[in-house]
DNA sequence: CTACTTTATTTACTTAGTAAGTAAAGTTAA
DNA sequence: TTAACTTTACTTACTAAGTAAATAAAGTAG
């Protein structure tokens, strides 16, 4: 949050419609400097002015709120086998979306090129002109370089060092930005979930794969990859695709979980439900506390999301870890910890990849259309 | 890192005397921006000037560089029985230290006191004077909230929600900055040390206790403290302070060490190379090794540095751990994964504190006379 | 001695704010 | 009704911190 745009739309998202009195006690802005900005963000229609309740003394105030539909940005969530995109508005909802597969073996530039082609279609259903789109946010599933730029390595993919945020904007002509998918929804659910006024939060996705993203909010806010499928459970345990023996990921993770249960089709929403009927269970199980606890005595989060195949598996599984988990982590973290579902509505990968895009895009500074409206300008 | 001044002098510091031109390449600044600052630099006696080595064609380069004694900072280095102040200078060496013990019960408040009278008589003995000190960094032996004000928690010396920064301003005038122990010399290790040039880094404190503090450096610098010592590696094992049961402190720290080894007056310096002749060592060491690889896996640090009475354990203990670590981490993670003993002069701690009120009152925006001239100025 | 290269400075300007005063829009109470 | 008061919002004049572009400085090469 650098500028004064960027400390009031991160307001105004965060807190909802606010006076400008109110906007300029919470940012530390001057009111003048309120006054500015407001007319500069009214004049490019991005918000909406409201009576506020009326006061008890003094002259009532107007709201000001952002407009949902100031803007739009484009999301794609990348998974080895899948690609989703979605158009979505500034509050990051999805206004519309399609998905396409691929072989899990088709180069990144076929991928990339599919997605490009599914996108331009979605955005033509969609009606939103290209150009209020103000960029492209990409889930990938796996770790990116500190820019944003680069998909470093994707060990359930197989990709190195992709340079995702070059390729889409190549092929589509709007500034990328990637990010670790399960982070990225992470940072969604800090955001705009049910539980937006914690401190900080673990988001695990389970899935072909398992994997988490933590998220600090606050002055020094932050997000990482959290790589807890590889976190090693049983030290003389089965070799893994990331050349250790015994990640949890080996145990908890759906072909694992298919592989104990006995059967190929079990649909991945009934994967937990029935994987808990065997008899293998209590340990898998007891590997994923080992793992999580660790995790959490580690990262400290206030918080846990389950998503994923977790978000599907029946109540008795979450309070399993409710009664569980806070016995074997630090009592400071202890008091605190609560475990919740995903409170995102569906498809939750596109909306993370496009709480990224919005944040970068629109929130961080405001639009790029307003920081340097002179620079081309000038240059004309 | 903010503003201009900022950026030139943790250029500076990272990368020793710098043209004016180059720093401006290196920043990003204009050269115009760059002369500015460093005029004002420059008139502030922060700077040395020197030629540069003769150049191939064109005008040649007059190097810019920190003046080390531009400025000072106080540190204190606190543990639950003892307090080491040191006035340190710009290049974060130690000019003049001193320290004293107390018992462990003692109320914070006479710590506090008694750290500060010591603190008055290290800034006598260093003959520098009072108003050139920058600031005081203050190390604790616990977590600390995100401003670096207050201790939210020291398990070992049992402190809860203690407001030294306030208390250390009130008893001594200088702006103050509170940070984790093992995080703030992490963050030495990364500056000054000798891996400057790693990503991250992982810093180790074997003591009393054992604890780690994780630094990653770069565009989005963090540091993090990491209760390496409360992850649990036995989940059936004995109670431990934290209150849970089995964790890597009851198993690898002082106490328990010299409980193995059979004798309480064991020296500190002696401590894991007796320990590696016991029958029990194995086990220790594997637990270690488990909480250790989890700890990377889920952090991903490019080098781990072995403080406190691991940098005096024998080049055994440090070769066994190159051998087997690799092999119990992610494949990304292993070909970089450097181990290293600590490469800073002792006292360590209050360098660690030093580095972090350095950054703060010093390199971050530079110091306060230079960012806010007029507001006193023109009030008066 | 002139052309060239690179470093450093100066001048004029821009951006993003602040401080302080003013106007606006209401309530309360004599 | 009207003056006093409270709070919001806006206007004006100013400042801090930088940039762009032109210029000066200090050397080498032919």
């Amino acid at each position: 949050m650098a500028n004064g745009i960027g400390k009031i739309l991160t307001h105004l998202r965060d807190g909802g419609p606010t006076s400008r009195a109110d906007l300029a006690r919470a940012t530390g802005l001057s009111s003048a400097g309120v006054t500015k900005i407001c007319a500069t963000l009214s004049d490019a229609k991005l918000l909406h002015e409201a009576a506020g309740k009326e006061p008890a003394l003094g002259r009532p105030a107007t709201e000001v709120s952002i407009r949902a539909d100031g803007g739009y940005v484009l999301s794609i969530h990348l998974s080895p086998a899948q690609a989703r995109v979605a158009v979505c508005n500034l509050d990051s909802k999805v206004l519309a979306d399609d998905a396409l597969s691929y072989d899990p073996s088709t180069p990144v530039a076929t991928i990339v090129d599919k997605a490009a082609d599914l996108a331009r279609q979605v955005i033509a259903s969609s009606a939103i002109p290209y150009g209020s789109l103000l960029g492209l946010g990409v889930g990938v599933p796996g770790s990116v370089d500190e820019d944003g730029r680069v998909n470093t390595h994707s060990v359930l993919a197989g990709w190195r060092d992709v340079p995702f945020a070059q390729m889409f904007e190549a092929a589509l002509g709007l500034p990328t930005v990637i990010a670790h998918n399960a982070s990225a929804i992470a940072m969604a659910e800090a955001r705009y979930g049910a539980w937006k006024a914690s401190e900080s939060l673990l988001y695990i996705l389970l899935g072909k794969g398992i994997g988490a993203g933590f998220v600090k909010t606050g002055a020094h806010e932050r997000t990482s990859i959290v790589e807890i499928g590889h976190v090693v459970v049983n030290p003389g345990g089965p070799h893994c695709r990331c050349g250790g023996h015994g990640c949890l990921e080996r145990y908890f993770s759906e072909d694992p979980l298919r592989g104990c249960i006995g059967q190929t089709d079990v649909p991945h929403e009934a994967l937990i439900s029935a994987a808990m009927d065997t008899s293998d269970w209590p340990q898998i199980y007891e590997y994923f506390l080992q793992a999580l606890s660790t995790t959490v005595t580690l990262l400290g989060p206030e918080m846990i999301v389950l998503g994923g195949d977790l978000n599907t598996a029946p109540d008795a599984f979450v309070e399993a870890l409710r009664a569980d988990l806070p016995a074997r982590v630090m009592p400071q973290q202890r008091t605190k910890l609560a475990i919740e579902r995903t409170s995102l509505p569906a498809p939750v990968g596109v909306h993370g990849a496009a709480c990224v895009a919005l944040e970068r895009f629109f929130f961080a500074h405001g639009p790029a259309t307003l920081s340097r409206p002179s620079k081309a300008a000038t240059r004309a």
